[in-house]
DNA sequence: CGCCATCTTGATTTTCGTCAAGGTTAGTGG
DNA sequence: CCACTAACCTTGACGAAAATCAAGATGGCG
């Protein structure tokens, strides 16, 4: 697993799946080790347990920015359109990860998010989390990790984009989701794509028709079993080989 | 202009050109408007006119986290190195650009910086960076929209990789150096590449005979010329129209 | 129950990578 | 200052990978 979470540096703490299954502004306190107090305080300006429905707009690209979000329950891609109207998925985010923090440069939005199951979040409003920041220490440095973590994930897109052929880049894709299941305390063998060939393709550089054929040759040949969206992972092995080994290229 | 500033979001201050004749570190307080007071604690701490000699290392991925650089004069690659050793450019960093950021994460780098010429750094340690941060709204504010607009232009080079054919791709590139020495205060129009056609190729998702064919071919049809690392642009408004003209795909 | 979105598969074309050969340039040491 | 060398670049021929175009199948949802 280790060249998967090199590629997708990603939250995997253990404590995540209790996180999730209260707010999951906790994956934002819990590695700092906050007090009771600024836990209450966090939580003070916190708006906890917005619902966003499948489908729906978190926030849109060009939007003035004002809050951070936290995603509590559910699943959001997000995207970047181009002015020729290309669509670049940038990422799909599951509990437990921030997104928005990309609009902080501009004070505007540069990707879209949209809900692709009905999905809860927790909005935090960037001026109050700034505030904070600078009376904890701790929760500033968490911050600035968080940040840092997204770049570091962004990287590992690029070499995935800029150096692997399709098949590397599905698997790659299928580990980096099973990892992040697993994380939540979900089966890394089997789990549901929340998203379609169209968007899975567009994430990772590819038509959804090569999408579509590379689970049907992986599935051929018994690394995975796809029943549309449903996944299962038959042989995680060669499926990291597929990654590492092709050293032919 | 418009589609490859949104491409790469990029420093493009016009205070820049006279910032880079001093210490870039000016890029990190300008737009903040600090007092002097305040640029003279910041000073304290940051060690000015580091040198490095074209080909050396400014830091290794997996060393040890300690400092933020920001590059004063001449240009740096970063790239990070998959586990069966294939290279991914992340990026060519210029005079006021601050690298480094992916190391917060884990307190150890993730990618490599090398200098493509001889060139000078301010290195900002980071433990009292962020302490001064926590003294000045301000400068925070800054620091985490450098961060941001870091995760921002990621996001184009993502749209990039994922979307664009291999001609689209290096006239992007062409224009986003254009744009990036124009706000320098050199010509947009000609200018000297740092790089060899393989960090080109490797940055840009391709191979380096492919880049030297589409340079060839863009020269055959008017678009520039190349002599060498040489480049000038003899057509800019076509170069744009590649970009967004071909709608076809 | 029917419709629309989504997915699969095949045939064909396009793009780009690979392999190979030769040319050019910059840097080095005599 | 010049010869030499190694790194870098260009170009061609060929092949592999993935896009495109097209047709039909499937399934979820109102």
């Amino acid at each position: 697993m280790a060249q998967v979470s090199y590629l997708f540096k990603e939250v995997s703490l253990p404590q995540l799946k209790a996180a999730c299954s209260g707010c999951s502004l906790k994956e934002l306190c819990l590695p700092v080790g906050l007090g009771t107090d600024e836990i209450a305080e966090l939580e003070s300006f916190i708006h906890r347990g917005r619902a966003a429905k499948k489908g729906e707009y978190l926030y849109r690209a060009e939007a003035p920015f004002t809050s951070l979000y936290a995603v509590k329950a559910g699943c959001f891609k997000t995207s970047v359109i181009s002015e020729d109207g290309r669509e670049q998925v940038t990422g799909f985010h599951m509990s437990g990860e921030i997104i928005g923090m990309d609009a902080i440069s501009t004070e505007r939005h540069t990707c879209s998010a949209i809900a692709l199951e009905d999905s809860e979040i927790c909005e935090i409003p960037f001026v109050q989390l700034e505030e904070l920041c600078r009376k904890i220490p701790a929760l500033q440095r968490h911050f600035y990790k968080v940040m840092s973590r997204e770049i570091v994930r962004d990287h590992g897109v690029m070499l995935l984009l800029g150096n692997m052929k399709a098949e590397e880049r599905l698997a790659a894709f299928l580990l980096n989701l099973s990892q992040r299941f697993q994380s939540r305390g979900y089966s890394p063998r089997a789990f549901h794509l929340r998203m379609t060939r169209e968007e899975i393709g567009s994430f990772l550089g590819m038509k959804l028709e090569t999408v579509s054929r590379i689970f049907s040759r992986f599935q051929d040949e018994r690394l995975i079993r796809v029943s549309n969206r449903e996944i299962e992972l038959l042989d995680m092995l060669r499926l990291k080989q597929l990654l590492n080994g092709c050293s032919s290229k």
